[in-house]
DNA sequence: AAAAGACTGTTCAACACTGAACAATAAAGT
DNA sequence: ACTTTATTGTTCAGTGTTGAACAGTCTTTT
């Protein structure tokens, strides 16, 4: 029967993951269009807010923990070489490297533009009690590490 | 001083997003591994799915319930008509309106589709508690509403 | 030291998504 | 009835992302 067999929605997990999916997704067009200001997209703030906190790090490094592929770095690394956002220099020891760092310009707009985010972030969650953040962080670094475990197990 | 300015990482709430941001990243990759078998992606599950629960919706619901573009529909559905997946028949009454139907073998492969999908929530979110999904179901439903409401300020 | 294999970044063709402009139809205002 | 305004779906050019093939460089094997 049908209406025996358990439809997805009924399942608590379930249904909690199709609400976290869709409030990703829109928490990114809200993003997108906050970012708009400074003429940056959310991609370019991944790049960015990376380069903050990971100085001299390789586009291969920078592309895995963007989740992204090598080659969508090098569409748009150049480009915000050009913008003087970044700034590439070839490694000494390995040349096949490039490391990125922040120009000054760079720095600041990273900073102008993590502003943006945090007070989206805060303001949208404003309504979420702290514990149930963190819990819900817990949650997600876990589910996060059995992911990336399945991940590399498929290749 | 930069050390006392307090970094975005440091707010519970700034962290805890990012982390939900890249679960949903990981498992939107892994979903569209699991779904190649039958040869659909993501965005085509989420128009299976909301055709199986909502009989008969128009093209413009529909991609509004996506949160996507009416363009990305008129593209997408007219490719799955062929594949005898999904069936548009005009409204009678508004001659504007195509309203959307699973045709016998759509419905199968919706079938199919969820149960690799519910699958793969259940075996990702297996650590997790139950009342913690559930917890986490409801503050997204909460954050849902109100970035949709900031979005529907801001036309 | 030479060959084979692995790794880094780039290019390119394929595909996906968007927003704006458009034609057809409906609804509202006059 | 007629004009104006809104709405639905389509098209199209612009942009973003990907994976495969590639050249240059390093590492390992022989």
């Amino acid at each position: 029967m049908n209406k025996n067999q358990s439809l997805p929605w009924d399942h608590p997990r379930f249904r909690s993951w199709i609400a976290v999916a869709r409030a990703c997704q829109l928490m990114q067009q809200s993003l997108a269009r906050s970012l708009a200001d400074l003429d940056i997209k959310p991609p370019h703030l991944d790049i960015l807010v990376n380069l903050y906190r990971f100085e001299g790090i390789s586009q291969q490094e920078l592309a895995r923990k963007l989740l992204v592929g090598r080659s969508n770095m090098s569409m748009l690394l150049p480009q915000m070489e050009k913008r003087r956002l970044i700034e590439r220099r070839g490694d000494q020891r390995d040349k096949r490297v490039l490391r990125l760092y922040l120009t000054p310009e760079g720095r600041k707009l990273t900073e102008a533009a993590m502003a943006i985010q945090t007070d989206l972030i805060e303001r949208t969650l404003s309504e979420e009690p702290i514990e149930q953040c963190t819990a819900t962080a817990i949650s997600m670094e876990r589910i996060i590490t059995v992911l990336l475990k399945d991940l590399r197990n498929e290749d």
